[in-house]
DNA sequence: CCCAAAGAGGACTAATCCAGTGCTCTTTCC
DNA sequence: GGAAAGAGCACTGGATTAGTCCTCTTTGGG
């Protein structure tokens, strides 16, 4: 089954709830009851977001989180960046890849599969956090145009 | 990192071989030297194939395999599908889910991640074995559009 | 001034998943 | 009848992931 990992269901559903406060601060202990998530795994995650500079914190009594930046302005693959890295659906899909991999020499797929894959990483792109919320549906992703040529 | 299993990789690469040999019949060993991959992981890859209706097999001495159907009628949601299972990016993005999830009651995203998860199976549905092996460009995807519902 | 509440920063563990292996059975051809 | 090839499983070792735990720092209040 293709899936983002479970974490990354977490931070979207945690960000999400930062569209919903303003700019209050929101602390961890709260955030796990409100949504029965371990404790834990809320701190690992709003740590791990507010390093990539997508929350702000305030430490000490009566800290927590905060959007640092609008809601309009992260990006689906922003937060699963965060999380579960980059999209790389193959070994060979990375856009900085020079150097061949092992089947360079039998594959003829390279170039498509590169392209698939940056669809899906600009497509993850344009999807906001204030969409994700919002209830609105995504646009469709284009099929492959056979004649011209997009990419690398 | 996001990724397809490295059997799906395996997969296409495979598949994207017998686009090359009209319908003659190919056999496991062979394709594992040419491809040096492990003769027993091209055979599970092929069996599969063939249980899912790609392939079609031989048995016997001079056996082997060959498509089944025209690789312009194979997408790679179908290759991928057939390997790494449904594209199911979170726990609630599957089409025939009725029953909620754990997190029904605080998640607002709900819909628009489905729409996400349903605008990539069509994308990669329409990205057809042909298209992966003829070097073209894959269509793009087009942005949310927050007026109109194109999904359920 | 000291304590409690909160985040920062790691390391760690258990469970799950996946790539790859192995074996036996059946089919087909010569 | 024997060898070549696929069918059908069940299994294993390693990697990945989800979740835990502990200690340190920061902040505010009494
Ligand atoms: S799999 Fe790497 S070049 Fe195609
Ligand atoms: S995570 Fe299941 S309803 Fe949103």
């Amino acid at each position: 089954m293709i899936r983002f990992s479970k974490m990354a269901d977490y931070g979207v559903l945690l960000l999400g709830h930062f569209t919903q406060n303003g700019n209050a601060l929101v602390n961890t202990a709260g955030l796990a009851e409100q949504y029965h998530m371990p404790r834990t795994v809320v701190a690992n995650l709003l740590k791990e977001f507010c390093k990539a500079g997508l929350l702000e914190s305030r430490r000490g009594l009566h800290g927590g989180y905060r959007l640092l930046r609008a809601p309009d302005d992260i990006s689906l693959l922003d937060m699963l960046s965060v999380i579960d890295g980059p999209v790389q659906l193959t070994d060979c899909a990375a856009e900085d890849i020079i150097h061949q991999c092992d089947y360079s020499d039998v594959c003829h797929s390279r170039s498509p599969m590169r392209a698939v894959n940056q669809r899906i990483v600009d497509f993850l792109g344009q999807m906001t956090l204030s969409e994700l919320m919002n209830d609105v549906a995504p646009a469709t992703i284009a099929p492959l145009d056979t004649s011209t040529s997009t990419t690398s």
